[in-house]
DNA sequence: TCATATTGCGCAATCGTTTGTTCTATTATA
DNA sequence: TATAATAGAACAAACGATTGCGCAATATGA
C-alpha cells in the first residue's frame, strides 16, 4: 500500500483554475482582507474539501513561525498526580488548536535539560515544565531566549518566570495545626526531596505550627529525601524505631505514605490507633484504604488549566510579558487516619 | 527581551566561509560521504557548537519527510492504567531520538478522529492508539493511507493492524476458576464498555470457565457498561440488590472496583467475610486497600514497551509489513478480598 | 471621455534543510 | 606533456505554505 501523495495548496490552485496564494487566502479565512470573489471562494473552499485537502503544519509553521505546539516535560507521568495535571493541560491545548509534545524527565535533570533543547528545535511556542531538580540555568536560559515558559508545582525564588504551584505552606500549616487539635505533639514529617521549593515550603509550614504553639520542633522527626514510596518506607522505618515513636507521621507525597504504610503494617500497628499519618496529595483510592486517608489535596485539575491558559497569555501577548505567579490553596480532607489523644502528648 | 535569532546553516557557513550544503553535510555526518576535507569538517564542527546551533526540525520535516515524532492518542492519561503505558511508549521513543505528541480523546470517538487528523497534518511518522469506541474507519483510513500504525488495549478483529494487548480471555478465566477454587458459584461480573474487544474477551473468559464447570451462566449478574467508577458504583448496587445475592463480584477494571468498593460499604457489607472480590488492573495501591485486594494484572509498562517498537519496526521497514499482534499474559495476584467459602454455594 | 478607484487575483520571495548535479582545482597516469 | 581521475566544495532546486507587492480589468466620478 503506497503512501497516498498529499494534497498541497497547488493541488487545489490548479483544480481550481487560480493561484495558489489564493487557495491559501481563502483557506486561511482572509477572502474578505484580500478581496477574493465569493464564487472562488466556494469554489476553493469545495475542492478542497473534495481532495481532502489539510494543510502540511511543518510549512505553515516554518513560514510562520507558529507551530500551534506546546511542550511539556513531567518527572512521572505515569503518577497520578502529574498525569492529571498533564491532561487538563492538554486538554486546554487542543480547545485552541495547540498540540502537546511530552516528555518524561524521569527525575533526571539531564534529560530534562535535553527535551528542552529536542522541544525547542521543535519550535513549539512555549514550554510547561515541572522542574526536576534545584538546577535551573537551562530554565534562565529559556527565559532568556525569549521563549516562554510557565513552572508547574515548583518555582524557583530568584527566577522570573510564571508559575502555579499549590500552597503547600498553609497545606502544611493546617496539617500539623490538626494534628495539634488532636492532641498530637510529636510529629514526624517524612519529606520530599529537598531543596525544592515543594519541601521547603512545607518544612517551613510545619515548623511554623509548631512555632505558633511555642513548641520546638525535634529535628530528629524530619527524615527523608525524595518523593517516591521507597523513601516512605524507609522514613517510616526510621521514625517508628525511635523511643519514644513518634504518636503521628506527616508524609509528603502520596507515594510516601504507601511507603509509609509498608512499614507500618510491617511494625504490627494500626493507623490510627497505633499511630496517626496525614498524607500530602489527595488520590482517588484514598477513601478506599485500609484506614481511609485524612489527605491535604491540591487542586491537580486547575494546576493544569491555568498552567496553559499563563502559557497562552505569554504566547499570544507580543508587549510585556506579565511574569505572573499563581498559589493554588489545598483543602484538608478529613478521613480517619488520624486518631484523637486524650492529653496532649508525645507518647 | 528580543527573541533570539535562529542560529541557521547558513550562518556557520559565512562564518566558516564554505556553502551551507557543506555545513549540512558535516552536520549530518555525511562528510566522508561528500569527501569533505578534515579541516573544513572540523572548522565547521567547532563553529557549529560556538554559535550554539541546532537544526530546525520543521524545516529538516519539510524537506525530508520525517518528522521523528509520533503521535499518541489515550482515552484518559490520567487514569494510571494507561499513563504507565505512555510513560514507557515516551520513554522508549525518546531514546530513538523520537518526541511524541500526546492526545487525550476523553473517551470521545469523534475527539479521537480529530487528534488522527491533527496529527497527520502535523505529520508525525507513526501512530499509538488506544481505540475508544467500536468505530474503526478512520483507523481504516490511515492504515490505507500507508501511515504506520499500531493499537493498544483493545483491537479490531476485521482490521489488518499491529497491535499490542492483554490476554483478557485468559485472565478472565483464571479470576473465574480461582472464584471457583474457593467454591463460589455465583459470580456477578461488572463489565466495562461493551462491544470493545477487552469486554468481549473477559466475558469470553467468564463464560468459558462456567461451562468447564458444567455451570449455566446467570445471566442476569452481567451488568455494566463502562470502565469508570461511576459504573462500578452502579453495578455492584444492582449486584447486590439481587437475591439471593451473589458471593463474589469480578470487577473489569481498577475504577469500576472502587465504585463497588463504595456500593459495598454502603450497604453495610465487608470484604471479604460477606463478599468476594476480583479485580482487573493491578495498582500500586492494591495491597493497602480496607481489604488487599486480588488482582488481575497487566503488563502495562510492556504492554508501551513492545508498543513502540512495533511501530518503530513498521516506521523503519519500508518493504512488506508484518502487522504482529501481541498478545502479553495476564497474572492473578492473590491477596484477601476472596473468601474461601465452606461448600459449593450460590449464597 | 479620461482619470481615478476599486475589485480580484497572480508573482515571486521566503522560511531552513537536504541533496542531485556541476564545477574547479589538483593529483595521478600514460 | 597531455589527459584522465579525483578531491573538495558550490549551485540551485526542491519541500508546502504565507504574504508583500504589483498588475489587469472593471467600476466610478467628473
Amino acid at each position: 500500500m503506497a503512501q497516498n501523495k498529499q494534497i498541497t495548496l497547488d493541488n487545489i490552485a490548479s483544480a481550481v483554475g487560480v493561484s495558489c496564494s489564493t487557495v491559501s487566502r481563502v483557506l486561511t479565512g482572509q477572502s474578505k482582507k484580500y478581496r477574493i470573489s465569493d464564487k472562488t471562494r466556494e469554489l476553493v473552499q469545495e475542492t478542497a474539501r473534495e481532495l481532502g485537502y489539510f494543510p502540511d503544519q511543518l510549512a505553515r509553521g516554518l513560514r510562520t513561525k507558529r507551530t500551534n505546539t506546546i511542550g511539556l516535560i513531567i518527572p512521572d507521568i505515569s503518577n497520578p498526580f502529574f498525569s492529571t495535571i498533564a491532561r487538563n493541560i492538554e486538554i486546554q491545548a487542543r480547545k485552541t488548536g495547540c498540540s502537546t509534545v511530552l516528555s518524561d524527565s524521569q527525575e533526571d535533570t539531564q534529560l530534562e535539560i535535553e527535551s528542552v533543547q529536542l522541544l525547542q528545535s521543535r519550535k513549539v511556542d512555549g514550554l510547561i515544565i515541572c522542574p526536576v531538580g534545584e538546577e535551573h540555568s537551562h530554565l534562565e536560559r529559556i527565559i532568556s531566549s525569549g521563549l516562554p515558559l510557565v513552572i508547574v508545582d515548583r518555582y524557583f525564588k530568584n527566577l522570573d518566570c510564571a508559575f502555579v504551584v499549590s500552597d503547600n505552606y498553609q497545606g502544611a500549616v493546617e496539617a500539623v495545626e490538626y494534628f495539634f487539635s488532636m492532641n498530637h505533639r510529636s510529629i514526624g514529617y517524612i519529606q520530599g526531596r529537598v531543596n525544592t521549593s515543594v519541601n521547603i515550603e512545607r518544612i517551613r509550614g510545619f515548623r511554623d505550627a509548631y512555632s505558633k504553639q511555642g513548641i520546638p520542633v525535634d529535628e530528629s522527626l524530619i527524615v527523608g529525601d525524595s518523593f517516591g514510596k521507597r523513601n516512605g518506607y524507609i522514613g517510616a522505618k526510621m521514625l517508628l524505631s525511635k523511643s519514644p515513636r513518634p504518636t503521628a507521621i506527616f508524609a509528603a507525597s502520596n507515594l510516601i505514605s504507601l511507603g509509609a504504610m509498608s512499614a507500618i503494617q510491617e511494625e504490627g500497628l494500626k493507623i490510627p490507633e497505633d499511630i496517626s499519618i496525614i498524607s500530602f496529595d489527595e488520590q482517588p483510592y484514598s477513601e478506599y484504604l485500609a484506614t481511609p486517608m485524612t489527605t491535604v489535596a491540591q487542586q491537580t485539575s486547575e494546576t493544569g488549566e491555568i498552567a496553559f491558559k499563563l502559557l497562552h497569555a505569554q504566547i499570544h501577548q507580543d508587549g510585556e510579558q506579565s511574569k505572573e505567579g499563581i498559589v493554588l490553596p489545598t483543602e484538608l480532607v478529613f478521613r480517619k487516619s488520624v486518631k484523637k489523644l486524650n492529653h496532649p502528648t508525645s507518647e
